[in-house]
DNA sequence: TTATCATATGAACATATAATCATATACTAA
DNA sequence: TTAGTATATGATTATATGTTCATATGATAA
């Protein structure tokens, strides 16, 4: 019994109906292993949130805490707090408590370093 | 009539419960304009899910067709499409048509420096 | 201890988003 | 024109995510 090519999917016919395999075949040898685009997108994604950026923007300039932060963005602190444990799990941010109160602060330079080169990208882009 | 402290919550006493105005005054200063820090979030966004960041590294390294893309990824081609859309209208990637088939490259070299600044600091920390 | 302040956390809710499916468009070849 | 291929797009749906509210924790001072 034949097939009729009509009633079946492409993917029966072929499992690839790529033009150029060669090229795939080199993109998935070069590709990043999956643990390391999991941490990059997350680190990534930690920094593309409007709020969470003006937060690691403000801690590039100087350590703050919670309550500055959160009049500095505009939100509760309740928020703040939840966005900076986000931060802190993705080691971006580090704290110290003096008191009652947590100074945060950036992990190190690297931050700040993507920010500042992304933004070159953005302004001279237009 | 005066106000009882109890009754009254700690925003009407005070508009700022911030023990460090300066601080928060500078930073506010320092801030990113509204509507930079809406685009360069947007550009960290796009880059923060994973199928997005596969698209971006493997275009990094040749062009690459929609179908070939979703090879390598993973997904559908409709999925693919959708994420090229997104990657276009923030202007990361543009094509080039060759008659009916469209090859993706990324715009210019600067997302692939923020990609491997990034993973220097991954591969630096761990 | 009690009261207060600074922060954290869990639950709930509303919004955003990524994938799929169905359909539309655009190009090519017959 | 018709058929086939490559890609795009709109609608739908399921999941993810950010904020708020209420409550909990941890430190300090009286």
């Amino acid at each position: 019994m034949t097939i009729k090519k009509q009633n079946i999917k492409k993917n029966e016919l072929c499992d690839c109906r790529c033009i150029h395999q060669e090229r795939v075949k080199i993109a998935k040898e070069n590709a990043l292993p999956p643990e390391e685009n999991e941490r990059l997108s997350a680190l990534f994604k930690a920094m593309g949130e409007p709020n969470r950026l003006k937060i690691l923007w403000a801690l590039d300039g100087e350590e703050m805490c919670v309550c500055d932060l959160a009049q500095l963005v505009g939100v509760s602190e309740s928020a703040v707090s939840h966005q900076l444990r986000q931060l802190r799990q993705l080691q971006l941010v580090n704290n110290r408590r003096q008191g009652p109160i947590l100074y945060y602060r950036l992990t190190d330079g690297h931050v700040g370093s993507l920010i500042h080169l992304a933004l070159e990208h953005l302004r001279e882009k237009k």
